[in-house]
DNA sequence: GCCCTGGGTGATTCCCGTTTAGTGTGAGGC
DNA sequence: GCCTCACACTAAACGGGAATCACCCAGGGC
């Protein structure tokens, strides 16, 4: 066989029929997440199957346990690269030089749009989409989710050390303001069929809400 | 066998006309909703399984059919059994009286006690447990979770008819008060392993935060 | 006594995640 | 230029989920 040519034109255009060549070195990691990530942003957990993804990336579902250890290290993979987008975020902010309220608000606020922006995969970090993950698979993730709840908690004691909590101690004044952002946009995302209020006026109302409860002018 | 005695009482049982529409049916369904909400109860939704609940039942796992759709049916009506205690409770305290804030607090503290007191269901029903669960499924526990709401905003309307509301309307200061409480609870369900402040501070500063960011004295 | 009915069953279907055993290929030593 | 060997890849299968099918059988109505 006349190789040398053929060998040129495959590296622009693989055979369909016969067995995918080979990726090099991670690039074939890099489009099964590709694919998972389209999947599961369509579909959620429960529809992204290995089979499917394996499908969209043209080769059989077995490749994938070539560079992932399972499923969920596949989407837990995707849901880390999103909440670094958001750490990424909140490092930013807390270096702004703004008041530590004005500072906990904006942080807050970005955490409510990045879950809007992106509810399947806030489902699948912080709703624990399937209960099924167990929690040294998430380790990745949930460190973090730890960082991202770090920075944010910086400002906190900040507002603790001035004497302008109204109630509760820095670290359960952090989780409580968390949670309540956490409670608007995950029952909105879990349940879009009740007649929610728009958005922005819940984003706004727990904010303004949470914070004038929490912490003194 | 002397089971001759048995069947004689047995025999004495049906008491109406025309084929018995109860007695064995109506029995076998309550027993297999105990025997699962035992396993959903101690497994949560996954490990819920329909042959471990036949199993259970003593009974094949086909059989589980004859009286439910299919499996979501069964853990719905389950959690739609503890919600109905969830309404009552509502009610009762939408009658005491008191003045409107604390019967806010009062149900929503009840609220949250309910959630941790029964971590399964309330995922089930508020956290969209396993997200497959269609719409038109969760109609009547939807109904229900719409009756305590609808409960809870009553008190709520008449502090907003005072003028008590510091911000937003009463229907999305409403969702916001729920969804706060929400936010605590399923965090602290879903997420165990974090190193959360005890519950009763927590709910405590949930509370008295978000009464007092959102109601004025 | 017959027959209809309805709860009950084992086998089956389909899909899931994952595993096993084997295959084609390309890079590297000779 | 050939052989070898590691490794990306595959087909097939496994175990276990939900759900369905065709059948079975005991009892009440006639």
């Amino acid at each position: 066989m006349g190789d040398v040519r053929i060998v040129t034109v495959a590296l622009k255009k693989p055979p369909r029929s016969a067995r995918k060549p080979k990726g090099d070195g991670h690039m074939r990691r890099g489009e099964i997440l590709a694919a998972a990530e389209k999947i599961f942003i369509a579909e959620g957990y429960a529809g992204a199957t290995i089979r499917k993804i394996a499908d969209a990336v043209g080769v059989s579902s077995t490749a994938l346990y070539m560079h992932f250890r399972d499923k969920d290290q596949i989407l837990l993979e995707i849901g880390r690269e999103a909440i670094e987008q958001l750490l990424a975020i909140n490092v930013a902010l807390s270096h702004e030089p703004i008041d530590a309220v004005a500072k906990v608000r904006r942080m807050l606020d970005a955490y409510m749009r990045f879950a809007f922006d992106n509810p399947n995969t806030y489902q699948l970090v912080f709703c624990g989409s399937s209960e099924a993950i167990s929690v040294e698979k998430q380790q990745a993730v949930s460190d973090l989710g730890d960082a991202c709840f770090d920075e944010f908690s910086g400002p906190i004691r900040e507002i603790a050390a001035a004497g302008r909590l109204k109630t509760g101690t820095a670290e359960s004044a952090a989780q409580v303001l968390w949670a309540a952002c956490h409670g608007i946009v995950s029952l909105v995302i879990t349940k879009p069929s009740r007649n929610w209020a728009p958005a922005e006026e819940l984003m706004q109302v727990t904010l303004d809400g949470v914070l004038h409860g929490l912490i003194a002018e």
